[in-house]
DNA sequence: TGTGCAATGTTATAATATAACTAATGCCGT
DNA sequence: ACGGCATTAGTTATATTATAACATTGCACA
């Protein structure tokens, strides 16, 4: 059938790498829409799923949406930070976290295999040392 | 109109605290309707609100389901331990690991507000280590 | 008593996600 | 080239999760 699934992750990480909030999978859908009038929700989650798999994107569980992974280390565990006040969601790397995470539960014989760690909060630029704009 | 509300959050709490595996919201209803056979939705969801802001049950944002609060300490922020095999979910306080989290976050200027951690793994009576039933 | 607020009930629908089936494509061996 | 078959994509329908919006009830208190 051809490329079409390749296409829309390009088109999806493009879309996600122009914006660091997230997007849901239904906003995609929507900006995927302009461009291919015809595609149904299947169509991007199966691409979100592939990239999802390949490390390129991140899922939000909290926000049930989506951005793009920042790092070059793709499939590193990061820490997702949100910020209430303008929606930036950034990745944070701090090993540290996740191998004490992981220990602290071993102790209760729990076998760790995937952390989801997510951060409400504020930012540096929206946070009170920051003029309001 | 009187005690409904406080009716339905007392069930809700007797149904999680008789089950460690979390329900959802929809699962919750229908074992409600078993009892008030005209509840809605959103009665459900307002009992899970009012719940949740006393910090008697916690919802499990990878799941989209809730648990009881095993603790005495409710608002005591936690670590979910999810079982893949058994599907058994765990509250385990870990303060260190959310001190740790927000001050490496404040290196970055992120202030942190609220931490979501779940960690998808194999609890100990699942694990390779106990005969399998 | 009446009137206004807060809690609850009700209806409808929004938002998120996937199951199940169909059809097209590419590829492999001949 | 061609037939078979596995893979990918398209399509339809529906499941699941969550909330908006409005109506009603009961209660507090002037």
């Amino acid at each position: 059938m051809g490329k079409r699934g390749k296409q829309m992750q390009r088109e999806i990480l493009t879309i996600l790498r122009d914006s660091k909030s997230p997007y849901s999978a239904y906003t995609l859908l929507e900006r995927l829409q302009e461009i291919y009038p015809k595609i149904a929700p299947p169509t991007v989650y199966r691409a979100l799923a592939a990239l999802g798999e390949r490390g390129q994107i991140h899922r939000s569980e909290s926000l049930n949406a989506f951005v793009a992974c920042q790092s070059e280390a793709h499939h590193q565990t990061s820490v997702l930070s949100i910020c209430e006040d303008c929606g930036v969601v950034e990745e944070n790397f701090e090993p540290d976290i996740f191998s004490r995470l992981s220990a602290a539960l071993r102790k209760s014989g729990f076998s760790a295999q995937r952390h989801i760690i997510e951060v409400n909060g504020i930012c540096a630029s929206c946070g009170p040392s920051q003029a309001k704009v």
